[in-house]
RNA sequence: GGCGGGGUAGCUCAGCCGGUUAGAGCACAGGAUUCAUAACCCUGAGGUCGGGGGUUCGAGUCCCCCCUCCGCUACCA
């Protein structure tokens, strides 16, 4: 452990409080962030865990109207389901806290302030749909209307959910309000901002001592800072009525962006926690802060957080951000809306009493330098293969064979051999091994040299072979088992962190009261004479039946989702007078090609029948361009003309676009259609 | 298109400040064994290290170009 530092706080991301957690979010943060602090513990180290439920922001709002209730109501729900999991889970969070408290809107409230008088924040007034009737602004998400790209009638302010293209608000064609209905108005408003700009210098300096952290997360930064025009401006306010309130005159109906209040979150939970000595982990520099996040945080983490930081003067800044990346589940993402994730509180009712079996196998494959796939025959594979027949067995027949030759007495260890020397000596060397690779967050290769000792257990009884020997030579064996056993109790100091379900039932099972991480740089914990308990299974085989029942349930989520794509509903009435204003036409496309430095755009000649014209048109994905020369398209002819990267487009092809959002030509089945020819 | 991270045995990954015959686990094949949840132990097979150039006595490891996957971002009248 770095000596330079007397004490280390460990945050994991504060989970939104508006969905269960999933095995995603465990591999991602929480499982890694769970060893590091389990193993700094155990070695001595004066540590803290902070986590809680993030309940602010405007998802959550929009979730209790959805459900008819309160977000109060809402987070109330979601931060006990999450809470109870982690706790079952065994993450041990010193404390679990959330973002409503009490205490928490004091410390951003307060944050807030200092950085307001300081002169930190910019003001800047902009335009906003305000909803009149209800008398308030409206987030993105409060604002539905037509999806300027795919005519989706009920796209959000911020996405279009059917063709999944991120939007303004302003962009919506005719936007109306969830709250009332009504047409919203453009109205202006002030807001607050950070000027990561100006304070680009700074933060670009504290990236850049930090070229250590994992490539995933240092490149992130990079790339954000060196990026065409660096930083930029960031609201640090909202026109919304959920969340801690902007403690400045003249802010009424304003509170904190969630994305400021959140982090935040990490120092009032401390606060909580510890309110006398809180400001030991936040202000001295002996003390270290590792944020331990996935890797849709990086930005937040590295960047807006450490920024708010440096601005209020007195924290010190975050030492390591080891952010991992995605679990896909099945060689899909996980996803939430689809259902498309094994849920923690259902892991733990469909299989009871085997955290360690998924604490295992999530850190085993852990996302750590690339997004990785989470299945559940490698979670079978890995339960059955390795902590069944590698550590539970080795366990196992070291335990049975103690009771079976010495009544479950530890038997004295007399003269060594070489082999056991050796043997010793790996052991010895083990928990600094595994130590390292702990220290430097890569836990999967902690985790496979943890179970490396096993091994050697192994193979040391299949060497030694103390079941033949009993015949000859009683006293060796002795020896044997005496090892057999001080490898057995160090397995158990040493599964801590990653396993501590196991780890407290082997110790249990040994009879020993759980040892400490340095106990295991010894070989002689176990005493001659020692009383071990009766064989007990450390782990059960995990059936296919069990495998094939969540194989099914997915299956199952996929098909409700199919099924649920159904057509987007009919747009309100227009009428023929409208609709005889469009004219659309036939016509062949003379050239094509794409246009530079786009993923989606071609650049068409079109022969209309009356003219030639160029119409850019985002099908670049769907048609090569030499492959729809000659093509018979239906384009609509009368639109205002508009430049596209350049370009100026005299027209829109008209495309046919599925669920997918994959597009098709609509052509004539006649050939005797020549262009020109009126659609109607 | 720009930026970042990946592309190494059937699968999941390590190795990447260049240096002997490219590693591990799982899966597979053969053998040995019976203390053990048919588990353990040994042996083996399996890779032109995404492709192509270059630098070097020597490159998976450095440089250039290209292909491909993931993320952010631009573009879909």
């Amino acid at each position: 452990m770095a000596s330079q530092f007397k004490r280390t706080l460990v945050t994991a991301a504060l989970p939104y409080a508006n969905g269960p957690v999933h095995i995603g979010h465990l591999a991602g943060c929480y499982l890694p962030a769970d060893i590091y602090v389990r193993y700094l513990r155990s070695i001595g180290h004066d540590v803290k865990y902070i986590c809680g439920s993030d309940e602010h922001g405007v998802p959550i709002t929009i979730k209790a109207k959805l459900e008819g209730t309160t977000p109060q109501a809402v987070v109330d729900k979601y931060h006990k389901i999450m809470g109870d999991a982690f706790k079952e889970f065994g993450i041990s969070f010193d404390i679990y806290s959330r973002t409503s408290s009490k205490i928490h809107h004091q410390t951003a409230s307060d944050f807030f302030k200092t950085l307001y008088e300081k002169g930190s924040f910019t003001e800047q007034v902009t335009e906003q749909y305000y909803d009149e009737s209800a008398q308030q602004f409206l987030a993105d998400r409060y604002i539905v209307g037509t999806c300027p790209k795919c005519k989706n009638p009920n796209a959000y302010g911020d996405q279009c959910e059917n063709c999944g293209s991120s939007l303004n608000a302003t962009d919506l064609i005719e936007p109306r309000s969830t709250l009332s209905g009504s047409k919203p108005v453009l109205k202006q408003t002030k807001n607050w901002f950070l000027p990561l700009d100006k304070l680009q210098p700074k933060i670009k300096a504290y990236i850049e001592k930090h070229a250590d952290w994992k490539p995933n997360v240092y490149g992130q930064c990079k790339s954000w800072l060196d990026s065409g025009d660096g930083l930029q401006p960031r609201a640090m306010t909202r026109d919304l009525d959920w969340g801690v309130p902007v403690p400045v005159k003249g802010a009424d109906g304003k509170v904190l962006y969630v994305w400021f209040d959140a982090p935040i979150g990490y120092i009032s939970a401390t606060k909580e926690l510890l309110p006398d000595s809180w400001e030991n982990y936040w202000k001295k520099e002996d003390s270290r802060l590792i944020h331990f996040i996935g890797k849709d945080n990086i930005v937040f983490h590295c960047i807006i957080f450490p920024a708010m930081l440096m601005e209020h003067g007195e924290f010190i800044l975050a030492d390591n951000v080891p952010a991992n990346e995605f679990l896909n589940l099945e060689g899909d993402k996980i996803s939430t809306s689809r259902n498309w994730a094994v849920w923690l509180h259902e892991y733990l009712l469909e299989f009871k009493d085997k955290q360690d079996a998924l604490r295992y196998t999530l850190c085993a494959n852990a996302p750590e330098a690339k997004d990785n796939d989470f299945t559940w025959k490698d979670f079978q594979t890995k339960n059955n293969s390795e902590l069944v027949a590698i550590f539970g067995n080795f366990i196992n027949r070291t335990v049975v064979l103690t009771h079976k030759f010495y009544e479950g007495k530890v038997p004295p260890a007399n003269t060594y051999a070489k082999e056991d020397l050796i043997v010793l000596a790996e052991l010895a060397n083990a928990p600094d091994k595994i130590a390292k690779a702990i220290e430097q967050f890569k836990f999967r290769e902690a985790i496979t040299e943890w179970m490396n000792v096993a091994r050697i257990g192994n193979k040391y009884l299949a060497e030694t072979e103390p079941w033949k020997l009993i015949k000859t030579d009683e006293e060796r064996v002795k020896t044997i088992m005496n090892i057999a056993l001080q490898i057995s109790c160090n397995l158990a100091i040493l599964a801590e962190p990653f396993l501590p379900f196991t780890s407290k039932k082997l110790f249990g099972l040994l009879n020993i009261v759980p040892l400490k991480w340095p106990a295991a740089k010894h070989t002689g914990n176990v005493a001659q004479g020692h009383l071990i308990h009766k064989e007990e299974l450390l782990f059960d085989k995990i059936e296919d039946s069990e495998i094939e029942l969540q194989l099914n349930k997915l299956q199952k989520s996929k098909e409700a989702n199919v099924s649920a794509k159904k057509a987007a509903p009919v747009k309100p009435e227009t009428t023929f007078d409208d609709f005889v204003k469009m004219d659309i036409r036939i016509a062949t496309i003379l050239e094509a090609e794409v246009v530079p430095k786009t993923d989606k755009l071609l650049k068409l000649k079109l022969d209309t029948g009356v003219d030639v014209r160029t119409v850019v048109s985002g099908i670049a994905a769907y048609y090569k361009p030499e492959d729809i020369i000659g093509q018979k398209v239906m384009m609509l002819a009368n639109l205002a003309p508009r430049k596209i990267k350049g370009i100026e487009s005299q027209g829109m092809i008209l495309m046919a676009e599925n669920a997918k959002g994959e597009l098709s030509f609509v052509t004539p089945t006649k050939t005797e259609i020549e262009n020109g020819s009126a659609v109607k």
